[in-house]
Formats: structure tokens, C-alpha cells, sequence
DNA sequence: CCGCATTAGTTGTCATGACAACTAAGTCGT
DNA sequence: ACGACTTAGTTGTCATGACAACTAATGCGG
């Protein structure tokens, strides 16, 4: 009723469909590592991020921002994880109220199982989609936004420039 | 272990991003609408998809692809929203199958109250990021993402070029 | 070196989404 | 006009995410 006509036709459209792949994206990804190795993706995140961490460890507070995960949420997927024997967790020597997460040969194994099938749904949901200079125009639209949702870059796609700076990395996807 | 490199450098951060802000985004909006006026983001959408509906009626089959979910998902939550008392449903006379859904008088005061906080909310963590021609990239690459996970162009947002057809509707962000 | 604030994680509760099973109404072929 | 098929919607079950409350270890000020 009010008149406030809040957005411009051209936000309103962008908006949508952004809010629309939000929506969607996740599902998918979910469906198909679900039905293919029984992983959710974000378990599939959480696995690939350990495999090419040093010593296949990281931490929890770091391993749940370089998941954009909340603490609480990354301690039940771990505790999921470890009973499914994909993850071991272990109490950090130096600092004794931290833990150390690391990924296990199965957890390994379950990883290069899922990565083909997976790579190649996000090559033929989202990445073949682009049109050439589209896939640059995502990282930077990404990157803004998400100095908006997440302004101290705490999470790992902020930071994700660091991947750039190793490129010969052996990057799971 | 296998020496497959999947994604290139680029691809994997624009992959790594949009991830994220798949994965922020959405809790973000539920964050701040439920705090606000106690409304789930996807509540939101219902019914501010309903206030600018002819007759603010829409066919439950209809709305949910206006919305991206499922039938269940949004048969669950319209019981919800008609329990709260910001929807109502009734029989389609022309086919005793189908439900209407109808936002109710109260249902539009609540959207009324929650529009300027969500809008702002939409703004600063969104749109204002975007620099300029960054919200029109924005809207081609969502849309050839869209065509791969909803190629029968069910879903709302991709059929939202209609929107853009009446830019003078009475359009609820 | 003692107490208070902070940091790291875990656990419990509750709401929400996906999926499957089900009911009911319309449609189509013969 | 009758039985098979399809469409519309609802409901139940289960897993997952958010949030709050809790425990435990560290660190810091006096």
C-alpha cells in the first residue's frame, strides 16, 4: 500500500535470480553428492578444504571459517564425519582446549570416489553457463558481496586470493 | 592423490565465492527477518509474491514455482503462515484439486512493516556492494546460471524478464 | 598467583527442508 | 462411462542448521 517503490526494475530482476540461485544451488549440490557418495556438500567442503591442508589437519575455529561454517555446526559434521570414519579429531598438544581435525585415507578415498561426479556437476550447472569473461565478472561480484556479508573476510572465500597465490597446489575442488 | 586438476585457478575462486555467498546469503535474510518481524526469508517471499498477485490469490502449484520451492515445502509453510493468521486458504471453484492461497489483510500489514527493513537489509549487503554495471552482470550470469538448474524455466526468476514487463506493477521487493 | 574475562569446542533443543507415501480430483481412451 | 493415468495437494519421517547453554583451558591484571 505504501508507495515506496524500493527497487528499480533492473535490481529487482538481478535480486531475484540471485535469490533464486541461492535457493537452488545448494540443493543440487546436495542432491547429487547425496545420491552419489551419501556426502552433503557442505561435508564434501569440509573433507576436500583437510585433504589439501598441511598434514591433511586443520583446526576446528579455522576449518569452520574455511567453510564459512558456524563452530557448533562444524562439531556435529565432524562428529558425523568421524563415526562414519572419514575424519579424526584429536586435542591439540600446544593449546589443550583446541582441536585438530584430520582427514582419513577412507575420507581420502571417499573424496577422489565424489570429486569426478561432482566437478562435473558444477562444470554443467554453473560453470559452462558463463559466457567467456562472465566467470571473472562472477569472482569480482562474489568478492563484493561478500565483503558485505562478511566484512572481517574471516571465511575462506575472502581469503580465497591465497589460493591464488599457489596455484600448483594440489587443490581438491 | 589423482593428479586430475580439475578447476583453473579462476574457476575455483569464482566456484569458491559463489559458494559462499550461497551458502551466507540465505541465513543472512533469515537472520535479520526473523529478528525483525519473526518471518522466515522464504515466508517473506510467499507473501509478498501473494501482494502482488491479481486478487493477492495464487494457486499453490503456481506459487511455489513463483518461490522456487517444492509443493511440500510450501504446503508446510502455508499452514504455517495461515496458522499466524497472514494467509488464508480456500478451494479453486474451477478445480475442486487445487488450493488458493490468498495473503489476508494482516498477512499485507506485516509485509508492509517488514519491507523497509529487509529492502535496507537487501541494499547494504548486496546492491550497494555492486559497482556500476556489476547489477546488470549480475542479472546475465544468474540468468545462464538458472537456464542449467531449472532448464523448463519453471521457476520464478527466470521467468522474472515478465516482471519486467509491468515495471509500473505495484511491485513488493 | 589468584580470579575474571576470553577463547575453543561440545551438546541439547527446536525449527525447517527434502523426500516418500498418501488422498482426492480431473482426464483420457475405448 | 469405466478404469488407468496424471495432476494437486497434504502429511509424516528424518536429517540438518541455527542458537543458546554449557564445560574446559588460557591469559591477563593486580
Amino acid at each position: 500500500m505504501t508507495a515506496t517503490q524500493p527497487f528499480s526494475s533492473a535490481e529487482a530482476t538481478a535480486w531475484a535470480r540471485l535469490v533464486a540461485v541461492s535457493e537452488l544451488l545448494p540443493t543440487m549440490l546436495d542432491a547429487q553428492l547425496q545420491r552419489d557418495v551419501e556426502l552433503t556438500h557442505f561435508e564434501y567442503l569440509v573433507l576436500s578444504v583437510l585433504a589439501s591442508s598441511p598434514d591433511r589437519t586443520s583446526r576446528m575455529t579455522r576449518l569452520a571459517s574455511q567453510t564459512n561454517a558456524t563452530l557448533p555446526r562444524l562439531s556435529h559434521v565432524a562428529r558425523r564425519l568421524e563415526e562414519k570414519g572419514l575424519l579424526a579429531r584429536f586435542p591439540c598438544p600446544q593449546d589443550k582446549r583446541a582441536t585438530n581435525a584430520r582427514i582419513t585415507d577412507e575420507g581420502l578415498a571417499v573424496l577422489d570416489r565424489a570429486a569426478p561426479g561432482h566437478v562435473a556437476t558444477v562444470r554443467s550447472n554453473v560453470l559452462d553457463a558463463l559466457a567467456p569473461g562472465e566467470l571473472d565478472q562472477l569472482a569480482a561480484i562474489t568478492a563484493s558481496i561478500l565483503s558485505k556479508l562478511d566484512p572481517e573476510g574471516r571465511l575462506s572465500a575472502t581469503q580465497c586470493d591465497a589460493a591464488k597465490d599457489r596455484p600448483e597446489a594440489s587443490a581438491r575442488p
